[in-house]
DNA sequence: GTGAAAGCGCTAACAA
DNA sequence: TTGTTAGCGCTTTCAC
């Protein structure tokens, strides 16, 4: 057998196995399905029939008179950014052991998002949607509304009512990488944070500034500078901080690659980390231990953020009144040596 | 209209469109699949219920009556590897170009992936498949025969005909490096290799070789470590390699991973990087030009890669008797400080 | 327990 | 140029 005759093959149908093994094909549609009303000896007949013929349900004829396809759909404003790589990839695997398979998107711009969900959606190609991060811009106005969807990275707001979610606790990690460096004894705290109209970033002030309150210091808003996930905003963040009258001597850059941005740029000045500067960061990227120094951040469990979220949507798919739930999970604090 | 009663609205379908524009549901099948053979007056009737209606094609109905899906699948061994996710969001980008859509899996192991080919394939939901790295274990042996497979970053071995590939011109990625390295004056070049099983590292090591022949320099086996594309793997390869009587001045790791490995070996063992050793890598991830010193490397163009993998998987989806050609993409050097 | 009939939404072949 | 008639491979009634 040879690849152009395996072109040429048709592969047998219900019809065929019904055939071969002297029954109708809604027995052998019974069978596949597993139907307890089929006797012993005819589902006997019917299995050998379909071993033999090497018969394989086709998925599409059964979307088609199903209405459901088993197939779920991640949209992720890109798949390089590694958390939402290790995401999409637990979801995945998540789906699979589920019968679901997953369809992987992005979607850089709001625009592209909403060609890509009435591309998806309005050929009901899907039976649900995970949404990575929904409110980076605009694109949340083009949710669609027929259809399961769990948003990851971010909380439902209230307009959006049945829409599970599932999230790092943004709070108290904001609130851990700070208390971390207040009892390593810094006082003048600065912090780089993401955009400032994603949830998460906000979170992350608050759990900040909660955390200056809790021990008596003062919030300085001359110490937060903006940035937007990348190493360069952190390397620009950290030069212009550097410039105060009364510099930090700590930062809390909201991720590891501003973080890292934070060193180089410290480097680059001649400042000594940790022992001038102390320096956390959030998700434990995977080359997080080997920059010069190994980073402090705080440990996101992306593997578990996408199983979760992919469960909740299957459930969802799989029976309509499921209730979508919020989910919250706690990030880990792994201490190396820029603390 | 909220998200409840949406729920339950049928969609229309071709019959509805053609009900309200009075004309039989094959004409509207006309109209949507652009066929010229449509009076300008009955394509407009049909058009304008389309419109009030807000009829939209059902994907899987088509699917159906026409025995294709429109999907295509990439096997990954894994999501989260920066080359690997660079060059699926680039391959998914060029699909969506031309009507198609990508499921993304993951498959770790060789019997993983047979049964994610068995679960795509039996069920006749794909009409293609891309494979990255398929000889990184023994998955090769499960590719299927009956529909069009492009490999990526690997060349298809002889008893697989009718495969397309794309990848790196490892060879002269070796070379590059590696005279690069001559060029800076070194004669001692030390390597760390992927595993030897991948295709892409023996065309490294022959690149490497073939450089070091040309200068008229040694090959010392002793120079080469292989290592397993991790930063653990290049730590320990030149904590080894740094033990030996003559140890290299200059590393060539086959990738940045390894490559940052080194540096972090280098600089517990209190060597000076580029002074004392010099390292080049492969790839240039992000986050290179972040490291100390900020890595020298040779890029590597994944966005290229997948969109060429895509646009050949697509021509001979669309027309099977395309016949599938072998790409090799020239990496560039990108030299930064630490050579 | 089993089978016959109808239909999911669309495309394709053939008529008109 | 348009309409009619058959399916695509399966599930879902509803009989028997």
């Amino acid at each position: 057998m040879n690849g152009n005759t395996a072109l040429h093959i048709k592969r047998p149908t219900i019809r065929d196995v019904a055939a071969a093994a002297q029954v109708s094909h809604q027995t052998v549609s019974r069978v596949i399905n597993g139907d307890a009303r089929v006797a012993v000896t005819t589902r006997a007949k019917v299995e050998s029939a379909i071993a033999q013929l090497g018969y394989r349900p086709n998925a599409i004829a059964r979307s088609m008179a199903r209405g459901r396809t088993h197939i779920l759909a991640c949209l992720s404003p890109n798949l390089t950014d590694y958390t939402f790589a290790s995401i999409i990839e637990a979801a995945e695997v998540e789906a699979r052991q589920h019968g679901y398979f997953m369809l992987t998107t992005s979607a850089p711009t709001a625009s592209a998002f909403a060609a890509l969900v009435d591309d998806l959606l309005a050929h009901g190609r899907v039976d649900g949607l995970l949404v990575i991060n929904p409110y980076v811009d605009e694109r949340w106005h083009y949710l669609p509304e027929n259809i399961p969807l769990v948003f990851i990275g971010a909380h439902p707001r209230p307009e959006h009512a049945r829409i599970g979610s599932v999230r790092l606790d943004d709070e108290l990690a904001g609130r851990q990488a700070t208390e971390h460096l207040i009892e390593r004894g810094h006082t003048r705290i600065g912090m780089v944070t993401g955009p400032l109209t994603e949830e998460c970033t906000q979170d992350r002030i608050r759990g900040y500034e909660h955390a200056l309150q809790a021990h008596g210091l003062p919030v300085d808003p001359a110490l937060q500078v903006v940035g937007d996930w990348t190493s360069p905003a952190g390397y620009a963040a950290f030069k212009r901080l550097s410039q105060q009258a009364n510099p930090p001597t700590a930062i809390f850059a909201q991720n590891d690659r501003m973080a890292v941005g934070v060193m180089r740029a410290a480097h680059e000045l001649g400042w000594r980390v940790p022992t001038q500067l102390a320096v956390i960061g959030v998700d434990d990227m995977p080359l997080a231990a080997y920059f010069a120094p190994p980073l402090t951040t705080l440990r996101q469990d992306m593997a578990r953020i996408g199983q979760k979220a992919a469960q909740q949507l299957i459930g969802a798919a799989d029976a309509p009144a499921t209730p979508l739930a919020h989910v919250r999970l706690p990030a880990e604090l792994v201490v190396r040596a820029s603390t």
